[in-house]
DNA sequence: CTCAGCTTATGAACCCCGTTCATACTCACC
DNA sequence: GGTGAGTATGAACGGGGTTCATAAGCTGAG
């Protein structure tokens, strides 16, 4: 019956656009302004038929976050997917995350946002699992990495699940971004490239690890460069229009 | 003016009843049922009272956030008092702040949800100011720890400021406690007991930094000691009516 | 005691949304 | 053409944050 699957097509084509609409609209005037009437009126439809896709204007946050979530991980499997050693795919993938999060900072907020428990209770049951399963693949990453390595004798044991080793990395990944999201805590310590100061940190937890070292991690120019390495290959999906983007940390452009 | 100052003194005592209104109504009912004018009734006072002492509900959450802080950097406080070592002190700090988050989940929730995008920009800036710098002792018991090792030669030097190398174990904490907090996340990945893991990752990451190590990351016995010994002097702040309490992580009810 | 002047309290009214619902329309199928 | 299921509409509802004109209380002076 060709009528019904022209009839799904149509609605989640409809959904997407919806979903785009609204995306716009944090982009332009940030999450407060987010109005579910606007929404529909910029797909020029009546605010009720907003209600057949979403149930609540909770629900439509998780649901832009799913969509986003798909586009996170691709970034970061990208940039982990050129690397060789264990360790450099962790390095990379962090590297990623924290690029997206400038790159795309209402993004960001809104994933922040929207794991806030008032947020993410309010939304139905079955949109909450989406946004969790189009997650997986995050923490999955992170761990085949360590999964990866322990196979192939490039990691030593630790007695610990891929899932509980990787953990770390993500965590300090996640809480970083947590504090340089929180505007003025960076200020208050005079912390200078935030960023710089997560790979560093990331390369002294892995030593801890026992991961074999590549460098010195307080070594600047040897992170610079591994830095940039990744980042070369990721611009291309961060700044489609951008031409001659290169690595800059946030916080450059405000030192004289 | 005898006056003028005990005007001042209700002032503040009124402000401060407020406060607790509201934070008794988040405890009991939950951060998405705090409406002002239950707040204020509660007080028994009219609505627009409250609007003489904070500019709009997201300024009052602000003020909760700032009065919740000062407890939460107490008990930190007290917990690394009792402690040693540099490493032990370090390690005080994080599981006192992971106890806080157990036992006061509301607040600790609220935390989170008061340092979103949207809720921070909708507070006028003095309270935000407020909220940084009823923080501030946060990041500088963190700081201070590092700078006391590295004065007494307990730590190796870093090439780091004291504050630069305290974000580490500060991230991974803040991070932590985002993933438990995020619902769902650690059953998708059947980890239980995830702030036993936060402790054994803050280990690893200490081992990075060339912290001289106390006894194995992994030794499991080793750690819920320490644990339990940290503990022991905090009940009496986190749970005043509560007799016998001893560490329990929050999975453990759960296994039969 | 009284009046003026200032501070604070009041709660009804305002307004902005998110959400719902009865109605009308569309269109594939008989 | 008739039928019915699916879909769109937009006015109306309701909750709740915010405001404001008014009233009440308090203070200090005369």
């Amino acid at each position: 019956m060709g009528t019904r699957q022209r009839r799904l097509r149509e609605l989640a084509e409809r959904e997407q656009r919806f979903l785009d609409a609204a995306r716009e609209q944090i982009t332009e005037h940030g999450l407060l302004s987010l109005h579910m009437a606007k929404v529909a009126r910029a797909c020029d439809y009546a605010t009720g038929t907003l209600y057949q896709h979403f149930a609540s204007k909770e629900d439509l946050l998780l649901a832009i976050c799913a969509d986003q979530a798909e586009e996170r991980m691709a970034v970061m499997a990208r940039a982990a997917q050129w690397q060789t050693g264990s360790r450099e795919r962790m390095i990379a993938l962090a590297v990623a995350d924290m690029l997206f999060a400038i790159r795309h900072p209402d993004h960001f907020r809104l994933f922040q946002y929207a794991s806030t428990e008032v947020i993410w209770h309010a939304a139905s049951p079955s949109r909450r699992d989406n946004v969790l399963e189009a997650h997986r693949p995050l923490g999955d990453m992170v761990a085949q990495v360590v999964q990866d390595g322990l196979d192939s004798g490039d990691l030593p044991p630790q007695n610990m699940s891929p899932h509980a080793v990787a953990l770390g990395p993500w965590a300090l990944t996640e809480g970083m971004h947590n504090l340089v999201n929180a505007e003025g805590v960076l200020d208050f310590y005079a912390l200078h490239d935030p960023y710089r100061l997560l790979l560093r940190h990331l390369h002294l937890q892995l030593n801890g690890m026992q991961w074999q070292p590549l460098f010195d991690p307080l070594d600047d120019v040897a992170l610079t460069r591994q830095i940039s390495h990744i980042c070369a290959s990721l611009f291309d999906d961060l700044c489609p229009e951008g031409t001659g983007h290169r690595y800059c940390s946030p916080t450059e452009d405000r030192t004289p």
